[in-house]
DNA sequence: CTGTGGGCAACGTGCCGACAA
DNA sequence: TTGTCGGCACGTTGCCCACAG
């Protein structure tokens, strides 16, 4: 059952359980960094998480630029305590830099580092009843669980796991069944009541370098937690975005803004190394092919080719001659309906070089499902080529 | 169980429903009629949904007086559909207007009215704990319910009852026991849980005119509930509610806002014409005595003596001559520990009339628990005085 | 008049291996 | 290898009245 609790939750949690919950396509820059900070973006944000348009009759501030570049200030990362959706809380100062300046000193980009020690499993029906508990694929069991004492039949042990909380939870680990399986048994349910998990939300585990097991979940895309917020009016919020920024920027003041990985459509704080990289180094044109990466359905990524069908503002009025969502692009597949019809520069990764024609040698490659050509390889060499 | 439920909520809900959980001392102006709106006061609001401190570092927009006199173009009554939570929204629209036309043409002041065919119940642990099912005091059942048939035995129906959002509720209503009593058994435990309601929380029934039973909750004072709201900064929802209305201002354009009477310290849209008279019929000085209504703990209402030990600003800095919370007050009973130190104008009954040291003949209290004088019939003459 | 608790039956929860995908 | 099911034991839920405040 549940234990201990951060009251408050001012500091920040668990970092690689909080990036394991956000998934693998999460990255947050680095403190101390420069970013570039989007007020569409986050005004995008605000509406997902509230479920109403954007595209109100507010008008923007006279003075606020497209994007504003700061330092990045702080980060915390933070988790809600009702549905553990994992969110970050950023402090951002804007700053004065000029172009030379942040080319000749670019920052460090932090990758997002994913848990080595780590398995990821959705839910199945049977996972999620209250007739069981929890099949665990053998392979999760054997790399991140302690190994059990097969001596005694059968095998089980407790383990203990903590959550994004700090909360403990306890289970009944146990290798039975014919043929042979590792179960969580006892506890199991209390945990999937608890956390209202269905079946297609995801749970994880982790074994972190001291050996301590945690474990976080990451709920199916289909149940946004999305809140009516009966505080404030979605007017109101896309002021209040607009208000903190601009007096920020006018007063070179702090201001706080949090980053929900989940709820977001695309991140709005991109380092800006980054964002210089993706607009000096890429002459981006009509008919231009490229490629994006994605999370699929089972946690996973996965890369989609478009091609760019037009350049130009997304909110010509309000926002002229902004980079935030500025390509207008088409999807290969089909089955590409829901996928974003326009992308901002530094989503994408050009498809215009000579490596797409000469596919990297075989032995390069790593072993991959259903004959997919070696994605990952291709993208260093890619990203090797961009850099330069 | 659970049956049919309005999607998106955008109709406002049950009327009468909705002001039985809202409480007696709610009362929302009339639509069409003219209001002032505080932001002071919605600023406070947002606070306390937030539990984050008011008072930061923002500065007041310059152009944006401490009050607004507005149109109440509409509105529209909900209920947050996870906690039940009443909350009413406002369309608001700015105007122009002369003292002497507010005081000449007097807008209709409305008094709440609460549901005559109506109980309200706070639950004890019998009435929550899975054991059993919910004890209904004989006056209630007999005043709201439909007759039992009490030829039959045990005697007994089932009653089908509507919340807030038309989600029917099914339970069996019998009249058993030695000696008998009135109770809900079956369908009661599916409610309690469904609403998560504790020992202490409230459930009310109503019987509408077309003899639809009507039911909804009020939770205790103890849990609020907050939501961290990872959505926007504290600091940014302050700056939407003083950009809203800024704007709306500037524009003579409608905004919206909501306004949450189980959450909010005190009302922020106040009639035009309850605020002049307040401001013009007394004259407030320190050592006046006054009282002053509240909500108990059992969901009536109970009236408080105080004295005003102050006049002045609360924040004279970026709020100077306002009437929010102008007056610093004491309570006369020492267990006032948890009562607002400041109140505005509009929210007491000065205690300056003859009628104190002539109480009405006995003839026109009504029967009162411990002792305590009619407040209600004093209140009425207190009423027709200040009228006048 | 109504809150709590003992008694008891019905139901749901949860552990097990069997089977099959 | 692992998702679902039938079987079964046991704990919880929920209806009844007795009793007392």
């Amino acid at each position: 059952g549940p234990a201990t609790m951060d009251p408050g939750e001012r500091r920040s949690l668990n970092s690689e359980l909080w990036h394991a919950c956000a998934g693998p396509l999460v990255s947050l820059p680095p403190v101390g960094s420069r970013v570039v900070y989007f007020p569409q973006g986050h005004i995008e944000q605000v509406a997902a998480s509230t479920q109403k348009d954007a595209d109100a009759h507010i008008p923007n501030y006279p003075s606020l630029p497209s994007k504003i570049i700061c330092l990045l200030d702080n980060v915390t990362l933070h988790a809600d305590p009702e549905t553990d959706e994992v969110y970050a809380q950023m402090i951002l100062l804007p700053i004065q830099i000029s172009e030379k300046e942040a080319l000749l000193s670019p920052d460090l980009e932090v990758v997002n580092k994913q848990p080595t020690e780590y398995f990821c499993k959705t839910l199945t029906a049977s996972d999620t009843s209250t007739h069981g508990g929890f099949s665990i694929p053998r392979r999760a069991a054997e790399k991140v669980f302690p190994p059990l004492d097969f001596t005694r039949v059968p095998p089980a042990q407790e383990l203990v796991a903590r959550d994004l909380h700090d909360q403990e939870w306890h289970f009944r680990h146990i290798y039975r069944g014919q043929p042979r399986r590792h179960l969580l048994t006892t506890g199991w349910s209390v945990f999937v009541s608890a956390k209202r998990l269905q079946a297609g939300d995801s749970v994880l585990f982790i074994r972190d370098d001291k050996g301590n097991l945690l474990l976080g979940i990451r709920r199916a895309n289909r149940q946004q937690t999305v809140m009516p917020s009966s505080v404030l009016s979605s007017d109101s919020m896309h002021f209040g975005v607009l208000a903190a920024a601009s007096h920020a920027a006018a007063t070179s003041s702090r201001f706080k803004i949090f980053y929900n990985p989940r709820q977001s459509p695309s991140e709005f704080v991109i380092p800006l190394t980054k964002y210089h990289k993706a607009l000096y180094n890429t002459q981006f044109t009509v008919g231009m092919r490229f490629r994006m990466v994605f999370e699929t359905e089972e946690s996973s990524v996965r890369r989609y080719v478009g091609t760019i069908t037009g350049l130009g503002d997304l909110d010509p009025i309000r926002w002229p001659k902004s980079h935030w969502r500025s390509l207008k692009v088409g999807w290969d597949e089909s089955t590409a309906g829901e996928r974003q019809h326009r992308v901002s520069l530094w989503e994408i990764e050009p498809l215009t070089t000579p490596f797409l024609l000469c596919p990297p040698p075989l032995a390069l490659r790593s072993k991959r499902p259903r004959g997919m050509p070696g994605e990952d390889d291709l993208e260093m060499l890619m990203k090797k080529s961009h850099m330069w």
